[in-house]
Formats: C-alpha cells, structure tokens, sequence
DNA sequence: ATTCATCATAGGAATTTCTTATCGCGACAA
DNA sequence: TTGTCGCGATAAGAAATTCCTATGATGAAT
C-alpha cells in the first residue's frame, strides 16, 4: 500500500503535458518504463485510471483531468515553498522581535529603526520595551528574537554580545551649573532620586553611590528618567542618567549636566539571544547596525555635556 | 542536491505538532534518527532552518512558521486527491459524454436522463446529438465517452454494445388507417419520404424497400423525423418511423401507424466506445440503464400501435 | 506481412530511507 | 561540583524504493 509521492505527482504532470510517455521521461530526465511504473503505481494507489493508453496517444480520462488541475495546484505550492526559501535565505527578511530596556529603548530606538529600516528593508521589527526581568523570561520562552540590555546578564542558555559602553552623567537644577561636581561620596549627601524597583539602572546608580541598597529613599522613585528629571528641574534633588539621554532629557526641564572626575560610572550595553538561536548570524549583524546607532546618537550628545 | 519530498513535509508538519522528535516520529511510525535526518535534509535543501532545538523544546523559527502555514495546506490538497479518487471508484462520478442519433435522441432521451440522474447522481451528463458519421469521429477523438447508434459500425479501435432491437412501422394518413398494409415492394409505388443524406435511418428505409439508393427521390427529404410526419399528415406521402417515436409524432400530425406483416423492417441500436476506454465498466453499467430507459419507452408505443 | 512506434514488464543495479546503536550536550538533582 | 537523564545528532548496515537496460506485446502504417 504505496503513499502517493511527490515525483509521481511531477511524473504525472509531465505526462499530462507530453501525452507521451517517452518524451514525459525525457522532460524528467529518467527513463521510460521508470515513467510507466510510477504512473501506474499512482493508478493503483488511488484505485483509479488516470490516462487511457491507445496506441495512438495517451489520453487524460475525465476523472485524471479533474485529477491533474489539484496536482498542477498542488506542484506550484511546493515550489513555492523553494521560492519562499531562496528568498529568505540571503536578504535578511521576517519578523525580528527585539526587547529593549526602557534606560535605553527612548534614545537608541528612533535612530536604529531608522537605520534597521534602510538597511534590512523586508525585515518587519516588533519592538517590546520592558524591564530585563521580562526580557529575558520572553527571550527564553521563544517570545522575543533578542534583547538589548545592561551586561552582564549571565544566565545560561543566552549568549551576550557587548554593543557599547555608556557613561552616566549628573543631572542637577540649572542654578548648579558651576558648582564642584561631587564625589560619588559625597553624592550620599545629596537627595539622588532614583528609578523604581526592578530597573537595571536604579541598581547601577545605587552601586555606584555605595549605598546600602536596603536603604531604600524616600517614595520619590520615577517610572521614567524623564519623570526623574523634571523632578530635578523642580529642584527636587539629582540624578543619575545615561549620556545617551543627555539630548533628549535637556529638553525636559531646566537642568545642567556634569561629568564625574575621576572613575566615571557607567555601564555596558549588549545584546543577548539564545544559544540555540538560528537567527544567530542575523543577529550578529544586527548588533552592528546597534552599534553604529549608539555610536550616531552619541554624537548628538557629547558636545551638551561640560567636560 | 535532493528535492523536496512529501515524507520530509509530513515529518516536518508532525514535528511542528509534537515539537518533539520523538513523539513527532512515533506519530509517523518511523524511528527518530529517520525523523531526524529528513528535517535535516529538508532544511539543506531550503538552505534554511526551520526548527531551534535546545535541550528544553524544539520550536519553529520565524521562517519555520510561515513555512508551515503553506505546508499545511500543501498537504490539505495531496489527501483531497486521495478523497476524490476514492469517490471516483465506487460512485459513478464526474463527466460522461454521450453521443445519440437524432433518430433515437428525442424519443430516448428524456426516459434516459431522467434515470441517469436518479441511478447516478453525481454523474455529469453531457448530450451530443447529430449523424453517426460526426459521432463516430468525435468518439475516437476523445472528445465523446461513448455513443448510441444503430449497429453495425465496424470501426476497428470501437467495441460494441446491443441495447435493443426496434421494428420500423408505417406512417400514413389518418384516412388510411384501414386501408391494407403495403408490402415492401408496394412501398415502391408510394410517395416515400425520407430523411436528408447522412442519416442512418434512411438508408434503412432504403433498403428495407428495395429502393435503388442512387434512385435519389423529389426533393422531399426531411431533416427530422417530426418533419416527415407533419408532411405525412398534410397528405404528401407516407414515411417510416422507429416503434419508440410513435407516442410522440402521434401529436405532431393527424396520422395513422401500421405494423408491417411478415417481415418487419428494424434495426439494432447499440452502444460504442474506445476499445481502450477506461470507462469501460462503467459503460457496461450505463447501457443497463439504457435498456431498460428503451423498454419503459417502448411500453408507452406498443398499445399506440395496432396490430 | 513486416516494420515501426509505443507502452508494459522483468531482473538486477543504484539510490534512498530506515533501524539499531551510540554519541554529545544541556538540564536537573544530589 | 558530579552523576544521571532526556533528547537530538550521527554512524553503519539493513531494507525498501526507484531506476536502468533489455525485452515483450500490441496496434498502426507501409
């Protein structure tokens, strides 16, 4: 009890074409009494003739003429599929989904989609932006492509790939412009608002003060670093931001910005996908075109920041 | 450089089910490695990865999906193909070409379909009615299934079939109806109308009366039979007519039907088709039909006739 | 009647597909 | 960490299939 084949079903359309048996095997490339045999295997399988054979010419019956349209359907659908393949294969094409984390995603993102769009045009990118607690659960359960994070991560079954270091400036009310930029030390004096629990970079401010983390402030902590530097323009307190937010953020309120001296703090952004990932030498790629974004939208930053 | 197979895409569509090679290949009744070595070469012949394999779950790529949506319905198509042949074989299905004289057709044919269309439904009935001659090539053409004539055709490539055997009767004025009936050879001295060239039926009159065919008569011939009876009726001659299309050219013209004594004129009507034609059982079974759609017809003649 | 063209059949070779056995890898538990 | 387990990949030989060459059978044309 054969299955019907895929070159039996090319067999038959060729024999459909050439009425003709020996020419049929031609266009196959095989031989005559290999045509035959799977045709008639073809008959059998489905219990029905397909051709009426005289010695004249070969014949589609009524049913094998009704027969060959479904199949004529059904060959162009499966070359299709190599059609669909070839394509995908060399220009970068699909949906991308990458995770982005919200102390990044507001700065990096309008220039690398732009930048995504004229470079990978075909590539259709879904852009989800959450905390890298979410990210990563996401990434790992299939639900996003990568992520763009704070390294490390160091979770097994994700491989990370660093695409820039950024350094964290001080925000403090305009009137502060000229005074001495404090030491991270002396920042424990200060009033340091802070993001809300579970942002990366609330950790990495709070690391970098040295404060006991348990020591949680008062209930001022932003959603957002714009909330937090408004909240500074209100002559709130300071904070911390990424110079990447610099040109953004000074349009939020009346702030000035200031390096520290010394070691400055700063982080490293990366982008991370699974191990298993396919999308492996796709992604690698992509971090390239992050890379030359960050690097674009740094640009339009350095030059607002006082030494 | 292999080809895509029907096995690897039912492989691939259980494995996109199970998202286990394992349970995909128990599905298929094959070992794993087999499952394993088809999605490979599948995804070598696309060039592309259709499944992310971790040790936790194997799930499709973004590819994958799109791949399997059209898969799906690929595979949708190849099983129809087996539904409609196995419909095809027991059932009596699909199109049936059928050719008839148009000595026969009128009479036969409304008994005929009508029985067709109860005995076989789903059968698709298409009527062609002109000269045997026409039909005859139109037959080893292939462009009719099979055909009604009057026996014999003797065209070698053409099997036939008996149906029935019909008597000719007589047709003459009402104001004849007693008078006796004319032998043969007196039919000589009668005003014979007959059928155009071409038609069987009157080279069966023909020679039924001994005419000489060359004997070519006035210009009287009529292109159908209800045409002679209606010219029988307005008193120009006599005619003949198959028993079978008494009951209804009784209606066409005040005329009276005589059964001839002794030797009655007839002729067979029977069935031809290719002697190569696959539908040959089916054939058989539909000149069953016939006959018995020839008898119910031929009861609603035979009291009409006296005699 | 013979020849030619054409499809079917047969037997053995070539190719493909499958099975069993085993490896390698990552996850999980102790 | 270190086994252990689950799972997919790989290997090698066995089984099944597809194919080719040679040949048969049949009908048509000369």
């Amino acid at each position: 009890m054969m299955n019907i084949t895929l070159k039996q079903l090319r067999y038959f359309e060729a024999l459909t074409r050439h009425g003709h048996f020996g020419r049929a095997a031609d266009a196959c490339a095989i031989s005559q009494p290999a045509l035959s045999v799977q045709i008639k295997e073809l008959e059998e399988t489905l219990g029905v003739v397909l051709f009426e054979r005289s010695a004249r010419q070969v014949r589609l019956t009524g049913f094998g003429q009704d027969f060959a349209e479904r199949v004529r359907d059904i060959l162009r659908a499966v070359d299709e599929l190599g059609d669909l393949a070839r394509l995908a294969k060399d220009r970068m094409v699909g949906r991308l989904r990458i995770g982005v984390i919200p102390t990044v995603a507001p700065y990096l993102l309008p220039t690398l989609i732009q930048r995504l769009n004229a470079d990978y045009s075909g590539l259709d990118v879904h852009i989800r932006e959450t905390l890298t607690q979410k990210l990563i659960t996401e990434l790992l359960d299939g639900r996003l492509d990568t992520a763009i994070v704070a390294l490390p991560v160091s979770e097994p079954g994700l491989v990370e790939t660093p695409l820039f270091d950024e350094k964290f400036v001080l925000v403090r009310s305009a009137a502060d412009a000229d005074a001495p930029v404090p030491s991270p030390e002396g920042m424990r004096e200060m009033k340091l608002l802070l993001l809300e629990e579970g942002h990366c970079f609330r950790d990495q401010a709070v690391s970098f003060c040295n404060l006991r983390p348990a020591l949680a402030r008062d209930g001022l902590d932003g959603s957002s670093l714009s909330t937090l530097v408004q909240m500074v323009g209100a002559g709130i307190g300071v904070t911390l931001i990424p110079e990447m937010a610099v040109s953004v953020e000074t349009r939020s309120a009346p702030v000035s910005f200031a390096r520290f001296a010394g070691e400055e703090p700063g982080r490293t952004i990366g982008m991370v996908w699974r191990k298993t990932s396919p999308l492996a030498p796709q992604l690698t790629q992509i971090a390239t075109a992050v890379r030359q974004a960050a690097e674009e939208q740094r640009l339009k930053n350095i030059h607002l920041i006082p030494r």
